[in-house]
DNA sequence: TAGATTGTTAATCGATTAACAATC
DNA sequence: TAGATTGTTAATCGATTAACAATC
Protein backbone atom coordinates (compact mmCIF):
# COMPACT_ATOMS: atom_id res chain seq x y z
CA UNK A 1 0.00 0.00 0.00
CA UNK A 2 2.88 2.49 0.93
CA UNK A 3 4.94 2.99 -2.19
CA UNK A 4 7.14 5.97 -1.82
CA UNK A 5 8.67 7.41 0.65
CA UNK A 6 6.51 10.59 2.50
CA UNK A 7 7.98 13.54 4.14
CA UNK A 8 7.74 14.47 7.80
CA UNK A 9 6.41 17.68 6.88
CA UNK A 10 3.51 16.06 4.58
CA UNK A 11 2.66 13.13 7.48
CA UNK A 12 2.49 16.08 9.72
CA UNK A 13 -0.33 17.81 8.08
CA UNK A 14 -2.19 15.13 7.59
CA UNK A 15 -3.88 15.27 11.11
CA UNK A 16 -5.08 18.49 10.10
CA UNK A 17 -6.46 17.75 7.26
CA UNK A 18 -8.29 14.37 9.26
CA UNK A 19 -9.54 16.86 11.89
CA UNK A 20 -11.06 19.71 9.79
CA UNK A 21 -12.67 16.85 7.33
CA UNK A 22 -14.28 15.15 10.46
CA UNK A 23 -15.51 18.98 11.34
CA UNK A 24 -17.05 19.05 7.77
CA UNK A 25 -18.36 15.66 7.75
CA UNK A 26 -20.43 16.26 10.95
CA UNK A 27 -21.92 19.57 9.29
CA UNK A 28 -22.71 17.82 6.54
CA UNK A 29 -21.00 19.18 3.81
CA UNK A 30 -20.19 16.49 1.45
CA UNK A 31 -17.50 18.44 -1.29
CA UNK A 32 -14.51 20.54 -0.50
CA UNK A 33 -11.90 21.96 -2.86
CA UNK A 34 -8.56 21.88 -2.39
CA UNK A 35 -9.02 26.19 -1.75
CA UNK A 36 -11.31 25.89 0.85
CA UNK A 37 -9.18 23.39 2.45
CA UNK A 38 -6.19 25.29 2.39
CA UNK A 39 -7.92 28.31 3.36
CA UNK A 40 -9.49 26.98 6.41
CA UNK A 41 -6.16 25.18 7.51
CA UNK A 42 -3.75 27.72 6.57
CA UNK A 43 -2.34 25.96 3.89
CA UNK A 44 -2.01 26.46 -0.04
CA UNK A 45 -4.14 25.44 -2.43
CA UNK A 46 -1.51 23.81 -4.13
CA UNK A 47 0.29 22.55 -1.37
CA UNK A 48 -3.24 20.48 -0.05
CA UNK A 49 -3.08 18.83 -4.04
CA UNK A 50 0.10 18.25 -3.84
CA UNK A 51 -0.33 16.81 -0.47
CA UNK A 52 -3.08 14.11 -1.77
CA UNK A 53 -1.32 13.41 -4.95
CA UNK A 54 1.16 11.87 -3.16
CA UNK A 55 -0.80 8.77 -2.35
CA UNK A 56 -2.75 9.37 -5.87
CA UNK A 57 -5.40 11.76 -6.53
CA UNK A 58 -8.94 12.13 -4.42
CA UNK A 59 -10.18 14.48 -6.33
CA UNK A 60 -12.36 15.03 -9.05
CA UNK A 61 -11.81 17.71 -11.83
CA UNK A 62 -14.02 20.67 -11.63
CA UNK A 63 -15.79 19.53 -8.43
CA UNK A 64 -13.17 19.01 -5.93
CA UNK A 65 -13.25 16.46 -3.55
CA UNK A 66 -16.09 14.61 -1.97
CA UNK A 67 -15.35 14.96 2.25
CA UNK A 68 -16.95 11.31 3.11
CA UNK A 69 -14.23 9.72 0.68
CA UNK A 70 -11.34 11.81 1.07
CA UNK A 71 -11.52 11.52 5.36
CA UNK A 72 -12.26 7.43 4.63
CA UNK A 73 -8.70 7.60 2.15
CA UNK A 74 -6.88 9.97 5.23
CA UNK A 75 -8.14 7.98 8.02
CA UNK A 76 -6.57 4.67 6.14
CA UNK A 77 -3.30 6.90 5.01
CA UNK A 78 -2.82 7.28 9.08
CA UNK A 79 -3.81 4.24 10.16
CA UNK A 80 -6.26 5.46 12.33
CA UNK A 81 -9.04 2.40 11.67
CA UNK A 82 -6.30 -0.38 12.65
CA UNK A 83 -7.17 -0.83 16.13
CA UNK A 84 -3.47 -0.75 18.19
CA UNK A 85 -2.86 -1.76 21.32
CA UNK A 86 -1.60 0.89 23.52
CA UNK A 87 -0.61 0.88 27.18
CA UNK A 88 0.13 3.99 29.54
CA UNK A 89 2.83 3.54 32.36
CA UNK A 90 3.12 6.28 35.08
CA UNK A 91 -0.42 6.92 36.36
CA UNK A 92 -0.08 10.51 37.82
CA UNK A 93 -2.16 13.78 37.05
CA UNK A 94 -0.87 13.38 32.88
CA UNK A 95 -1.54 9.49 33.30
CA UNK A 96 -4.89 10.15 34.83
CA UNK A 97 -5.84 13.21 32.27
CA UNK A 98 -5.16 10.60 28.95
CA UNK A 99 -6.96 7.62 30.30
CA UNK A 100 -9.54 9.97 31.41
CA UNK A 101 -9.75 12.32 28.47
CA UNK A 102 -8.31 11.41 25.47
CA UNK A 103 -9.79 10.01 22.80
CA UNK A 104 -7.36 7.10 21.54
CA UNK A 105 -9.69 5.03 19.31
CA UNK A 106 -10.18 8.66 17.68
CA UNK A 107 -6.43 8.35 16.83
CA UNK A 108 -6.53 4.72 15.83
CA UNK A 109 -5.90 2.76 19.16
CA UNK A 110 -7.43 0.96 22.10
CA UNK A 111 -5.94 1.73 25.39
CA UNK A 112 -5.65 -1.97 26.96
CA UNK A 113 -4.09 -1.41 30.29
CA UNK A 114 -2.49 0.80 32.85
CA UNK A 115 0.71 0.45 35.12
CA UNK A 116 2.37 2.23 37.90
CA UNK A 117 5.13 1.69 39.95
CA UNK A 118 3.66 3.02 43.23
CA UNK A 119 1.43 0.71 45.55
CA UNK A 120 -0.68 3.49 46.27
CA UNK A 121 -2.34 3.44 42.79
CA UNK A 122 -1.49 0.31 41.93
CA UNK A 123 -5.32 -1.49 41.80
CA UNK A 124 -6.91 1.80 41.01
CA UNK A 125 -10.09 1.87 39.32
CA UNK A 126 -10.34 4.15 36.21
CA UNK A 127 -13.40 3.84 33.59
CA UNK A 128 -12.51 0.05 32.85
CA UNK A 129 -8.85 -0.09 33.36
CA UNK A 130 -7.46 -1.21 36.52
CA UNK A 131 -3.74 0.00 37.26
CA UNK A 132 -1.34 -2.62 37.50
CA UNK A 133 1.78 -2.62 39.31
CA UNK A 134 4.99 -1.68 36.51
CA UNK A 135 6.19 -5.20 37.87
CA UNK A 136 3.70 -7.16 35.74
CA UNK A 137 4.29 -4.84 31.82
CA UNK A 138 6.54 -8.11 30.88
CA UNK A 139 3.91 -10.75 31.81
CA UNK A 140 1.38 -8.64 30.62
CA UNK A 141 3.28 -8.27 27.06
CA UNK A 142 3.03 -11.62 26.80
CA UNK A 143 -0.67 -12.49 27.08
CA UNK A 144 -1.40 -9.02 25.34
CA UNK A 145 0.99 -7.91 23.49
CA UNK A 146 0.43 -4.22 22.58
CA UNK A 147 2.46 -1.54 20.14
CA UNK A 148 2.95 1.17 21.91
CA UNK A 149 3.76 2.36 25.74
CA UNK A 150 2.88 5.76 26.72
CA UNK A 151 5.57 7.50 29.00
CA UNK A 152 3.73 9.97 31.84
CA UNK A 153 6.45 8.31 34.64
CA UNK A 154 9.35 10.40 36.32
CA UNK A 155 12.43 11.51 34.01
CA UNK A 156 14.56 9.17 36.17
CA UNK A 157 12.77 6.29 35.01
CA UNK A 158 12.20 6.78 31.71
CA UNK A 159 15.85 5.26 30.22
CA UNK A 160 15.35 2.14 31.87
CA UNK A 161 11.81 1.71 31.08
CA UNK A 162 12.48 2.33 27.45
CA UNK A 163 15.13 -0.13 26.96
CA UNK A 164 12.69 -2.70 28.86
CA UNK A 165 10.15 -2.07 26.18
CA UNK A 166 12.17 -2.12 23.63
CA UNK A 167 13.59 -5.57 24.23
CA UNK A 168 10.15 -6.70 24.45
CA UNK A 169 9.52 -5.49 21.36
CA UNK A 170 6.88 -2.42 21.16
CA UNK A 171 6.45 -0.52 18.10
CA UNK A 172 6.21 2.65 19.14
CA UNK A 173 6.80 4.65 22.34
CA UNK A 174 4.48 8.26 22.86
CA UNK A 175 7.07 10.12 25.14
CA UNK A 176 5.52 12.89 27.65
CA UNK A 177 8.95 12.97 29.69
CA UNK A 178 11.18 15.40 28.39
CA UNK A 179 13.88 13.32 27.90
CA UNK A 180 14.69 12.93 24.36
CA UNK A 181 14.57 9.29 23.15
CA UNK A 182 15.65 7.80 20.09
CA UNK A 183 15.15 4.67 19.40
CA UNK A 184 14.97 4.66 15.46
CA UNK A 185 18.06 2.33 15.77
CA UNK A 186 16.50 -0.66 17.38
CA UNK A 187 13.18 -0.12 14.79
CA UNK A 188 11.45 1.58 17.75
CA UNK A 189 9.07 4.68 16.53
CA UNK A 190 9.20 7.33 19.07
CA UNK A 191 6.88 10.38 19.31
CA UNK A 192 8.32 13.06 21.81
CA UNK A 193 5.54 15.36 23.29
CA UNK A 194 8.08 18.16 24.69
CA UNK A 195 5.83 20.61 26.90
CA UNK A 196 8.89 22.48 27.75
CA UNK A 197 9.65 22.99 23.90
CA UNK A 198 6.32 24.37 23.15
CA UNK A 199 5.87 27.06 26.01
CA UNK A 200 9.83 27.70 25.34
CA UNK A 201 8.65 28.54 21.93
CA UNK A 202 5.75 30.37 22.74
CA UNK A 203 8.33 32.45 25.36
CA UNK A 204 10.52 33.09 22.95
CA UNK A 205 7.69 35.02 20.57
CA UNK A 206 6.20 37.21 22.99
CA UNK A 207 9.93 38.25 24.27
CA UNK A 208 10.28 38.94 20.61
CA UNK A 209 7.15 40.92 20.27
CA UNK A 210 8.09 42.53 23.61
CA UNK A 211 11.37 44.03 21.47
CA UNK A 212 9.73 44.95 18.56
CA UNK B 1 18.04 43.19 20.52
CA UNK B 2 16.86 41.14 17.78
CA UNK B 3 18.07 42.44 14.48
CA UNK B 4 17.07 40.15 11.47
CA UNK B 5 14.26 37.27 10.82
CA UNK B 6 14.69 34.06 12.66
CA UNK B 7 13.29 30.70 11.07
CA UNK B 8 10.83 28.49 12.73
CA UNK B 9 13.15 25.87 11.96
CA UNK B 10 15.83 27.28 14.17
CA UNK B 11 13.87 28.53 16.54
CA UNK B 12 12.18 25.18 17.49
CA UNK B 13 15.70 23.82 17.73
CA UNK B 14 17.12 26.61 20.51
CA UNK B 15 15.01 25.04 23.64
CA UNK B 16 17.06 21.71 21.98
CA UNK B 17 20.60 23.12 23.02
CA UNK B 18 19.47 24.94 25.98
CA UNK B 19 18.28 21.09 27.57
CA UNK B 20 21.01 19.59 26.38
CA UNK B 21 23.60 22.68 27.34
CA UNK B 22 21.81 22.47 31.10
CA UNK B 23 23.15 19.05 31.56
CA UNK B 24 26.13 19.13 30.30
CA UNK B 25 26.63 22.43 32.95
CA UNK B 26 24.84 20.29 35.50
CA UNK B 27 27.86 17.76 34.91
CA UNK B 28 30.39 20.12 35.03
CA UNK B 29 31.49 19.78 31.07
CA UNK B 30 33.31 23.28 30.60
CA UNK B 31 33.29 23.13 26.73
CA UNK B 32 31.57 21.36 23.82
CA UNK B 33 32.28 21.84 19.91
CA UNK B 34 29.75 22.03 17.44
CA UNK B 35 30.15 18.72 16.12
CA UNK B 36 29.29 17.18 20.12
CA UNK B 37 26.46 19.30 20.01
CA UNK B 38 25.62 17.75 16.75
CA UNK B 39 25.50 13.93 17.48
CA UNK B 40 23.76 14.61 20.93
CA UNK B 41 21.27 16.57 19.50
CA UNK B 42 20.94 14.42 16.07
CA UNK B 43 21.62 17.54 13.80
CA UNK B 44 24.73 18.11 11.59
CA UNK B 45 27.76 20.39 12.89
CA UNK B 46 27.21 22.84 10.06
CA UNK B 47 23.60 23.14 10.94
CA UNK B 48 24.34 23.89 14.69
CA UNK B 49 27.46 26.09 13.77
CA UNK B 50 24.80 27.98 11.51
CA UNK B 51 22.08 28.56 13.89
CA UNK B 52 24.24 30.08 16.28
CA UNK B 53 25.58 32.65 13.96
CA UNK B 54 22.26 33.71 13.55
CA UNK B 55 22.90 35.44 16.47
CA UNK B 56 26.26 36.57 16.32
CA UNK B 57 29.03 33.82 16.74
CA UNK B 58 29.58 32.69 20.63
CA UNK B 59 32.47 30.05 19.93
CA UNK B 60 35.91 30.70 19.81
CA UNK B 61 37.87 29.18 16.53
CA UNK B 62 39.96 25.97 17.43
CA UNK B 63 38.30 25.75 21.32
CA UNK B 64 34.44 25.55 20.29
CA UNK B 65 32.18 27.13 22.63
CA UNK B 66 31.74 27.62 26.21
CA UNK B 67 29.03 25.84 28.11
CA UNK B 68 27.90 28.35 30.51
CA UNK B 69 28.60 31.27 27.79
CA UNK B 70 26.79 29.59 25.52
CA UNK B 71 23.83 28.38 27.74
CA UNK B 72 23.21 31.75 29.06
CA UNK B 73 23.39 33.17 25.12
CA UNK B 74 20.57 30.30 24.61
CA UNK B 75 18.51 31.06 27.51
CA UNK B 76 18.94 34.86 27.01
CA UNK B 77 17.37 34.23 22.72
CA UNK B 78 14.60 32.47 24.62
CA UNK B 79 13.61 35.12 27.04
CA UNK B 80 13.66 32.16 29.42
CA UNK B 81 15.52 35.03 32.29
CA UNK B 82 12.26 37.22 31.64
CA UNK B 83 9.74 36.10 34.09
CA UNK B 84 6.43 36.19 32.05
CA UNK B 85 3.26 35.88 34.22
CA UNK B 86 1.21 32.97 33.02
CA UNK B 87 -2.22 31.91 34.18
CA UNK B 88 -4.24 28.38 33.89
CA UNK B 89 -7.44 28.06 33.27
CA UNK B 90 -9.28 25.11 33.50
CA UNK B 91 -8.22 22.19 36.63
CA UNK B 92 -9.00 19.26 35.00
CA UNK B 93 -6.35 15.93 35.58
CA UNK B 94 -4.19 18.19 32.63
CA UNK B 95 -4.48 21.26 34.68
CA UNK B 96 -3.69 19.72 37.60
CA UNK B 97 -0.57 17.49 36.25
CA UNK B 98 1.43 20.63 34.84
CA UNK B 99 0.53 22.72 38.35
CA UNK B 100 2.02 19.97 40.32
CA UNK B 101 4.51 18.80 38.04
CA UNK B 102 5.37 20.97 35.17
CA UNK B 103 8.61 23.66 35.70
CA UNK B 104 7.09 26.90 34.66
CA UNK B 105 10.31 28.96 36.06
CA UNK B 106 12.50 26.93 33.67
CA UNK B 107 10.37 28.53 30.95
CA UNK B 108 10.36 31.89 31.51
CA UNK B 109 7.32 32.01 33.40
CA UNK B 110 5.72 32.22 36.89
CA UNK B 111 2.16 30.72 37.50
CA UNK B 112 0.28 33.62 38.86
CA UNK B 113 -3.27 31.90 39.04
CA UNK B 114 -5.88 29.26 38.06
CA UNK B 115 -9.43 29.17 36.89
CA UNK B 116 -11.78 26.87 37.08
CA UNK B 117 -15.42 26.92 35.81
CA UNK B 118 -16.60 24.61 38.49
CA UNK B 119 -17.70 25.12 42.12
CA UNK B 120 -16.61 22.05 42.86
CA UNK B 121 -12.87 22.91 42.08
CA UNK B 122 -12.52 26.98 43.03
CA UNK B 123 -11.24 27.47 46.35
CA UNK B 124 -9.35 24.11 45.60
CA UNK B 125 -5.21 24.76 46.74
CA UNK B 126 -2.33 23.55 44.68
CA UNK B 127 0.87 24.24 45.77
CA UNK B 128 1.18 27.64 46.31
CA UNK B 129 -2.20 28.45 44.27
CA UNK B 130 -5.89 29.02 44.86
CA UNK B 131 -8.23 28.41 42.06
CA UNK B 132 -10.13 31.03 41.05
CA UNK B 133 -13.92 31.29 39.43
CA UNK B 134 -13.31 31.88 35.71
CA UNK B 135 -15.83 34.97 36.38
CA UNK B 136 -12.98 36.62 37.72
CA UNK B 137 -10.67 36.44 35.49
CA UNK B 138 -10.99 40.12 33.97
CA UNK B 139 -11.19 41.55 37.03
CA UNK B 140 -7.86 39.27 38.17
CA UNK B 141 -6.23 40.74 34.69
CA UNK B 142 -6.95 44.22 35.67
CA UNK B 143 -4.70 43.88 39.05
CA UNK B 144 -2.50 41.82 37.62
CA UNK B 145 -1.87 41.45 34.16
CA UNK B 146 -0.71 38.15 32.86
CA UNK B 147 1.44 37.88 29.76
CA UNK B 148 0.04 34.07 28.38
CA UNK B 149 -3.06 32.03 29.41
CA UNK B 150 -2.77 28.64 29.73
CA UNK B 151 -6.02 27.02 28.10
CA UNK B 152 -6.46 23.11 29.59
CA UNK B 153 -10.64 23.90 28.94
CA UNK B 154 -13.28 21.73 27.28
CA UNK B 155 -13.36 22.16 23.77
CA UNK B 156 -16.83 23.75 23.59
CA UNK B 157 -15.36 27.34 26.12
CA UNK B 158 -12.05 27.12 24.05
CA UNK B 159 -13.42 29.92 20.94
CA UNK B 160 -15.47 31.91 23.52
CA UNK B 161 -12.18 32.11 26.22
CA UNK B 162 -9.48 32.54 23.11
CA UNK B 163 -11.34 35.83 22.44
CA UNK B 164 -12.11 37.03 25.69
CA UNK B 165 -8.45 36.52 26.77
CA UNK B 166 -7.69 38.23 23.12
CA UNK B 167 -9.97 41.32 24.32
CA UNK B 168 -7.74 41.74 27.06
CA UNK B 169 -4.48 41.65 25.65
CA UNK B 170 -2.37 38.35 26.70
CA UNK B 171 0.05 38.29 24.44
CA UNK B 172 0.17 34.69 23.66
CA UNK B 173 -2.21 31.36 24.61
CA UNK B 174 -0.51 28.11 25.08
CA UNK B 175 -3.51 25.57 23.84
CA UNK B 176 -3.90 22.19 24.94
CA UNK B 177 -7.46 22.10 23.69
CA UNK B 178 -7.05 20.19 20.64
CA UNK B 179 -9.27 23.03 18.61
CA UNK B 180 -6.43 25.06 16.20
CA UNK B 181 -6.43 28.48 17.30
CA UNK B 182 -5.64 31.17 15.05
CA UNK B 183 -5.13 34.46 16.90
CA UNK B 184 -2.19 35.59 14.75
CA UNK B 185 -4.11 38.60 12.84
CA UNK B 186 -5.03 40.10 16.65
CA UNK B 187 -1.28 39.95 17.46
CA UNK B 188 -1.62 36.99 19.80
CA UNK B 189 0.78 34.04 19.48
CA UNK B 190 -0.50 31.12 20.21
CA UNK B 191 1.12 27.42 20.64
CA UNK B 192 -0.84 24.60 20.06
CA UNK B 193 -0.08 21.42 21.59
CA UNK B 194 -1.95 18.76 19.78
CA UNK B 195 -1.69 15.34 21.36
CA UNK B 196 -4.25 13.95 18.77
CA UNK B 197 -2.08 15.25 15.98
CA UNK B 198 1.20 13.48 17.50
CA UNK B 199 -0.76 9.87 18.50
CA UNK B 200 -1.50 10.05 15.02
CA UNK B 201 1.76 10.57 13.60
CA UNK B 202 3.35 8.02 15.78
CA UNK B 203 -0.05 5.75 14.53
CA UNK B 204 1.05 6.16 11.03
CA UNK B 205 4.85 5.89 11.60
CA UNK B 206 3.66 2.28 13.34
CA UNK B 207 1.26 1.21 10.65
CA UNK B 208 3.82 1.73 8.09
CA UNK B 209 6.39 -0.09 9.64
CA UNK B 210 3.77 -2.63 9.89
CA UNK B 211 3.17 -3.23 5.92
CA UNK B 212 7.35 -2.71 5.47
C1' DT C 1 54.01 26.48 15.68
C1' DA C 2 50.62 22.81 14.54
C1' DG C 3 46.10 21.22 15.41
C1' DA C 4 41.53 22.11 16.05
C1' DT C 5 37.40 24.21 15.27
C1' DT C 6 34.86 28.16 14.23
C1' DG C 7 32.49 31.60 10.99
C1' DT C 8 30.96 32.09 6.54
C1' DT C 9 30.33 31.44 1.69
C1' DA C 10 28.87 28.40 -1.91
C1' DA C 11 26.47 24.08 -3.38
C1' DT C 12 22.86 21.02 -2.74
C1' DC C 13 18.72 19.39 -1.54
C1' DG C 14 13.90 19.44 -0.55
C1' DA C 15 9.62 21.75 0.15
C1' DT C 16 6.47 25.19 -1.34
C1' DT C 17 4.35 27.90 -4.83
C1' DA C 18 2.92 29.04 -9.46
C1' DA C 19 1.11 27.85 -13.75
C1' DC C 20 -1.58 25.51 -16.89
C1' DA C 21 -3.19 21.61 -19.59
C1' DA C 22 -6.45 17.93 -18.68
C1' DT C 23 -11.05 16.90 -17.71
C1' DC C 24 -15.22 16.51 -15.08
C1' DT D 1 -20.73 23.84 -23.88
C1' DA D 2 -18.60 26.86 -20.40
C1' DG D 3 -16.92 27.03 -15.82
C1' DA D 4 -14.55 25.07 -12.25
C1' DT D 5 -11.06 22.68 -10.23
C1' DT D 6 -7.97 18.99 -10.26
C1' DG D 7 -3.36 16.61 -11.34
C1' DT D 8 1.12 17.56 -12.56
C1' DT D 9 5.11 19.87 -14.26
C1' DA D 10 8.19 23.70 -13.79
C1' DA D 11 9.94 27.69 -11.02
C1' DT D 12 10.99 29.52 -6.74
C1' DC D 13 12.21 29.72 -2.30
C1' DG D 14 14.35 28.37 1.93
C1' DA D 15 16.80 25.18 4.72
C1' DT D 16 20.51 21.99 5.12
C1' DT D 17 25.01 20.45 4.00
C1' DA D 18 29.70 20.90 2.35
C1' DA D 19 33.89 23.22 2.07
C1' DC D 20 37.47 26.01 3.47
C1' DA D 21 39.80 30.26 4.86
C1' DA D 22 40.31 32.59 9.26
C1' DT D 23 42.11 32.26 13.68
C1' DC D 24 42.44 30.82 18.41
Amino acid sequence: MRERYISDSVIRRLPKYHRYLKELEERGTGRVSSSALAHALGFTASQVRQDFNCFGGFGQQGYGYNVSSLLSEIAAIIGVNKKHSAVIIGVGNLGHALVNNFDFVNCGFNLTAAFDASADIVGERIGNITVKSVDDIDSFYKENPFDIAILTLPRACVTDMAQRLTRLGVKGIWNFTNVDLHLEEFGVKVENVHFADSLMTLCYEISDAKND
